[in-house]
DNA sequence: AGCCTTTCGCTACAGGTCGTAGCGTAACTC
DNA sequence: GAGTTACGCTACGACCTGTAGCGAAAGGCT
């Protein structure tokens, strides 16, 4: 989870893992009281109680620290079955819209993104521990719209992923794209929009207000 | 457009607009070399013969200096009409993927919208000029179609405002998510069948196959 | 022409951060 | 106890930020 360099030894001096949760427990609060520019590996080992020194040995540099103090947050996601597609859809969007709305996520998400364009080891690492967790969000929601026969049912397999992988990219960038570009609220009224347009299309949510 | 405090007297040696047009193209430049976090106001000022202390007159920080310089690139976005929803939404949708496919764009673009969540003054400036000269494509978009016949026409003009938005929202988020986080290429199959699930919703796109 | 105003390039600087090295000590295994 | 590894601490060079002060350049105005 955390150090790239844990050369799971059986011997010597153990490292404390409640160093650990302290470090990126204090790495959150850093991000709420200082943001993602002003937060600084100093203040994070001062918050945490901890030498600089021992960051630096599990993590490489801030990003790496900082995508796994966010990263837990996205435990919280879940996908109970609410009996019909629009409602599992706009359930997981309310509960992804209240994560980016907490100031941990908002200023940190979209700079551990930026920075990974020109990092592949940190892409990979975001990959592993935060989309993923939400991709799987949208198997379990496919699948059981195609138990329900709110869609129909598989044929070619590459199909099948291309179009996973299409539904989460609308469905995490909208929101994402409300949230920190557009900076408006993920809202009730907007996320019904939402599913009206990918259950319907485009003509289905202009004809919403009726 | 530059500077904060131009405060445009006519007395006085003017400000040389050539300075302007080759820090801004230094600023891209070193984006594509240095990527965004590793860009030094320095550096940019050596690149484009101009002394340091001439940037902080014109830009505060990296961050506006930044937007600035990226800004520009949008002006390329238009918007032929082609003779239908469907391919005048491919059509715009590749010419943005394109934009961030860029280097320059690719890791700036996210980073100073992830500083703008801390930056109103920022937020506002990329709004004006990057966020806004895209949304004015979906506002024409839509009026097209509508009298083609392709989407019925408005009602309430509240109602319409609020799809614009989520338009706006779903397409330029799909793409952004699709091109920065997933890190998959935009290409013509998967604009397909974005603008087929714009167009007929879920139902449409799981059975474009045949 | 001469004066005034503003920008320019240059140098220097204080303040802060990064990431590492070296040390003595603490904790755990065999 | 011996060996091994993590820890806290201090110090450090390198780098970047943003500002200040200087003399010179480039315009407008009379």
């Amino acid at each position: 989870m955390c150090s790239r360099t844990s050369r799971n030894s059986r011997t010597g001096r153990p490292r404390s893992i409640e160093a650990d949760t302290a470090i990126l427990e204090a790495t959150r609060a850093a991000l709420v009281d200082l943001g993602w520019s002003k937060l600084t590996m100093g203040d994070v080992a001062g918050r945490a109680g901890v030498a600089k020194t021992t960051l630096y040995r599990r993590w490489a540099n801030k990003n790496e620290l900082v995508v796994d103090a966010v990263a837990v947050l996205f435990d919280e996601l879940e996908l109970p079955d609410l009996g019909s597609l629009r409602a599992d859809i706009e359930h997981v969007v309310l509960q992804f819209a209240a994560l980016l709305e907490r100031p941990e996520t908002k200023t940190a998400l979209m700079a551990v993104v930026a920075e990974s364009t020109r990092d592949a080891p940190l892409r990979e690492r975001i990959r592993a521990s935060i989309v993923d967790r939400q991709k799987r969000l949208v198997l379990d929601g496919r699948r059981r719209a195609q138990q329900r026969g709110e869609l129909p049912s598989d044929r070619d397999p590459t199909t099948v992923e291309a179009t996973d992988d299409l539904i989460f990219d609308v469905i995490a960038g909208a929101v994402v794209h409300r949230a920190l570009v557009s900076a408006e609220p993920v809202d009730g009224q907007w996320v019904a929009r939402l599913s009206a347009l990918l259950v319907g299309g485009l003509g289905a949510v202009a004809t919403l207000g009726e």
